[in-house]
DNA sequence: GCCAACGTTGGC
DNA sequence: GCCAACGTTGGC
């Protein structure tokens, strides 16, 4: 799951001990669908950080509980606001995630110089989406370079 | 700030 | 359903 850490580092989620937060704000579909359909409670999660100086894995988390309609979508005066979507039809969904714990940073740089990682979804050429799968293979490699 | 690689929107 | 225009992501 990719966060920007100028929005939500891995510090602001030590900063909340055992505490679930919502991972509110995805309006993309796939990445919706990942959380909605696939995301249960207790699954492991990278914690990487986008869109700065060092991109990469900077930690472990864990699903806290399972989607549920993003409350942002209903609220005008949020840069979430969907105009669309209404309570009884809801199209944002998301679930909550806590910090299992702060890792070493894993670069991008250094992800991709791992032959093993080559197809690694987050890593494909053009991929933007915040949310994917990782092979239980990609997920047991990385574990082993913390 | 640049720009490639998307995804979404809306006219037709 | 097509596709041009536009908006976003995210590495660099």
């Amino acid at each position: 799951m990719k966060s920007e850490p100028s929005d939500c580092s891995i510090d602001d989620l030590a900063k909340l001990p055992g505490q679930s937060v919502a991972w509110y704000g995805v309006r993309n579909y796939q990445a919706r669908n990942f959380m909605r359909d696939q995301m249960k409670v207790g699954d492991k999660v990278f914690f990487y950080h986008s869109n700065c100086a060092e991109p990469g894995i900077a930690g472990l988390a864990e699903v806290g509980r399972l989607a549920y309609p993003d409350q942002t979508q209903f609220d005008p005066k949020n840069k979430y606001f969907d105009p669309k979507a209404t309570p009884e039809t809801p199209r944002w969904f998301n679930v909550d995630v806590k910090l299992v714990k702060k890792t070493r940073l894993v670069s991008l740089k250094e992800l991709r110089g791992h032959l093993e990682l080559e197809r690694m979804r987050t890593l494909q050429k053009g991929n933007r989406l915040s949310i994917t799968p990782v092979d239980p293979s990609e997920w047991e490699f990385i574990i082993g370079l913390l």
